[in-house]
DNA sequence: GTTGAGTTGGATAT
DNA sequence: ATATCCAACTCAAC
């Protein structure tokens, strides 16, 4: 027989104060008419009515395989769009669980953990059960699960990325999602963690996960830093010459770039040849466009190739001394690989038209 | 020490 | 759409 300890009695608020709850205007959501609004609505009702037309269409149930995904779909998005639901309570995990299992008893051939939509429940487990045992999970320092590896502190690189303004309009439009929606496919939530991170930009994964936390509508505690530290290669996921581009990514789904034109309305009479990377297009097409590159849009913070080079090499002389110290590394051993690493990288620093010089040759590994 | 697997890379070929 | 190469990581199993 479970004992429940008894509730303090109702008016015992302690040392809080009743308020009336705040209008919209009050939490600092101004103006807000006429702009495009989240697509999700509270409550139990609603989560259970997405979970139906989810799990209706058995079909697409049985199929799922979450890498295959489209992350540019915004009208009808690839996944379930539960997680808010399933963040707030608002759907039990076990009913979904369970609802998924019918589906798969009624159809026989179906796709199999970790790609399927079962799945998907199960890194939600994985994520709760590897961040209650890990002490200091949701930081670097102390987290002995997490690589140490000697991020860039830079508050400009940082706020370009948040306020989408990276130039890249990939990375911009679903930035730019995250503000509207609260929320992106996990494929583009893929591609503007590893452009912040271990990509192109070397921030630390720490800031980008503060800035999820802020601005996602499902995010969570253990899934959101677990999903960080993965796409930084700071934990769980290691091959870090595997980079998302910020350019072909995204084309190889959406070719003409619909999702772009709509979440970056200022590009959208860009011809499809420019749209991912408009600071080639000629004068001439940027003035048709409405679009002067530099004045309407930003330039490319940085250049891709040769950013990305950076970060492997980055990544690899971490790595090396990650490994030379046994996973010990001190405040003291980072400050010194840092150093060495900013005498031999440009591209953060000297941007899009440095291209790298000679000292960006790849360090002999011991 | 070697081998193989690892939810989701890119570029190029067909 | 699928195959192959590129470049190359860690970790577990043997």
């Amino acid at each position: 027989m479970t004992i429940f300890p008894s509730l303090p009695s109702v008016g015992d608020v302690g040392s809080s104060q009743i308020v009336e709850v705040p209008t919209l205007e009050e939490l600092g959501y101004v103006d807000i008419e006429g702009n495009e609004l989240p697509p999700f609505r509270g409550g139990e009702s609603e989560g259970l009515k997405r979970l139906r037309e989810a799990i209706s269409n058995e079909k697409w149930v049985a199929t799922f395989e979450k890498p295959k995904g489209d992350p540019s779909a915004f009208l009808r998005p690839a996944t379930t769009t539960l997680s808010p639901y399933l963040k707030f309570g608002c759907v039990s995990s076990r009913y979904f669980y369970q609802c998924i299992q019918d589906v798969y008893t009624r159809n026989k051939k179906h796709t199999s953990p970790p790609v399927s939509l079962l799945g998907q429940l199960l890194w939600r487990d994985f994520f709760y059960t590897v961040a209650f045992g890990t002490p200091n999970f949701d930081q670097m320092r102390g987290n002995k699960i997490c690589k140490q590896i000697p991020w860039n502190d830079n508050d400009e690189l940082l706020t370009a990325w948040r306020e989408a303004k990276t130039g890249y309009p990939w990375i911009d439009a679903i930035m730019t999602q995250l503000h509207k929606w609260g929320w992106m496919h996990h494929l583009a939530r893929h591609c503007v963690a590893c452009f912040l991170t271990r990509g192109d930009l070397f921030v630390h994964w720490e800031k980008g996960r503060d800035v999820f936390e802020r601005l996602l509508i499902d995010s969570d505690w253990a899934i959101n830093s677990g999903n960080w530290m993965w796409l930084s290669c700071s934990s769980f996921f290691y091959q870090y010459n595997r980079i998302y581009s910020p350019i072909s990514f995204g084309k190889k789904y959406d070719p003409n770039g619909n999702y772009i034109r709509h979440f970056l309305p200022i590009l959208k009479d860009m011809p499809k040849e420019y749209i991912y990377e408009p600071w080639t297009a000629p004068l001439s097409v940027q003035t048709k466009a409405k679009c002067i590159i530099g004045k309407d849009y930003p330039k490319p913070m940085v250049s891709h190739d040769s950013a990305s080079k950076d970060c492997k090499q980055k990544l690899a002389a971490a790595y090396e001394l990650n490994k030379k110290l046994n996973g010990v590394v001190s405040e003291e051993d980072l400050k010194v690989l840092q150093r060495k690493l900013d005498a031999t990288c440009d591209s953060v620093l000297n941007p899009v038209h440095s291209h790298s010089s000679s000292g960006a040759k790849r360090q002999r590994r011991s």
